[in-house]
DNA sequence: CGCATTACATACTGATTGTTATGGAAAAAA
DNA sequence: TTTTTTCCATAACAATCAGTATGTAATGCG
């Protein structure tokens, strides 16, 4: 633990407040897209000052997708805990528009997955990766509603999920494109509406 | 027309074989990834040629679209042409997924569209117009199917529309991040058995 | 006080971006 | 052939990128 560390000069600015300006940044412009200057300037710090705290754009980035998944993510754990698999699927959809719709358009996860496709990018790994670890869990949402009898056609826990993946991504996809808040609200309606089971 | 002003130097290179390659160059990489160096590779070319003959990067751009539309989008006026709600949800979902599948993966409109957010960036209300182009030819088809009488249960043309659009763009995602063509095809085949009519 | 340590501010690095100026090569028109 | 027009090849352009070297200011410790 570097707790309290507290010799030498003190730092000028809180490093969750910057923190937060970087998430703001990335997830408006993605990564690629999100300069140095554009991170610096919304963060209130120079160039070295985020170095020296945060490492590297890289590291930076991690760093915000933690903080993203820690504040914005919370209604996918809560919708994991939902009785059925419609109001798992319910509170997902209507988390994410929620989400989508509170400060910038577009789904931070989406949008990196798919700005950055340069070459190597390890950001894109690991955007994925964490996506990955959540598709699993509401696959196991699944699955466990599949053998509760949630669902009166038969479905397989994975296409159910991906398909529900799907929706989900498309309604960030037409936040992104500037879609009211409204029509994403239909869409999900909709997808409930046509929804096999409780 | 400018047919054949066949004075001075001939060109070297076939322009329709450049442009394809830019194409598929844009539909790798999406609109700001792809720098003059990579389009220049593939398109074998040089530089000044690609101005000469394209303009700039934008405009090289707008006609790699352009050929998109023509050549990988027919699929979207078969699927107008069906005859009813469900077969043209389904040749607009599997037309999509082998349009997405056949050589890079991802939509290069819905990659586009995400790609280039930076600031004015003329590129991505071009991409946006066209999407909404298609949609709006969708919605009127849709209406007319509602009209018909081919869904069972109350929908609006432009929710149905906009939920349609919702998983296609999420399989153009997922096809993005790596997902294979089978799963990509329980997504549509998950939506067709939900479908609600005829 | 003086010293060590840390952070800030300015300005720079080398690489890459899209775009273009310059000079030579090739082919039709004179 | 000479001229004219268009193309290709090399190299440069200014701007921007991520990342740093350097010097100074501010703190805690002795």
């Amino acid at each position: 633990m570097e707790k309290t560390a507290t010799r030498g000069r003190p730092r000028e600015f809180d490093t969750d407040e910057a923190l937060a300006a970087a998430l703001q940044v990335f997830w408006s412009k993605g990564y690629d897209a999100a300069s140095l200057t554009d991170l610096t300037e919304a963060m209130g710090i120079t160039r070295p000052s985020l170095y020296a705290a945060f490492g590297n754009k890289e590291a930076l980035f991690k760093q915000a997708l933690d903080l993203y998944e820690s504040e914005k993510l919370a209604y996918v754990q809560s919708a994991l805990d939902a009785p059925t698999a419609r109001t798992v699927a319910e509170r997902l959809l209507f988390g994410n528009i929620a989400n989508i719709t509170s400060d910038c358009p577009g789904c931070l996860g989406v949008i990196a997955s798919m700005t950055c496709n340069g070459d190597q990018s390890s950001i894109r790994e690991h955007v994925q990766q964490r996506a990955e670890t959540s598709r699993q869990a509401i696959m196991a949402r699944m699955q466990r509603a599949i053998d509760d009898g949630d669902f009166n056609v038969a479905v397989e826990a994975e296409a159910i999920t991906r398909y529900l993946s799907a929706v989900f991504q498309g309604i960030a996809v037409q936040a992104g494109q500037g879609v009211p808040r409204e029509e994403l609200q239909k869409i999900a309606e909709a997808t409930l509406a046509l929804w096999p089971g409780r």
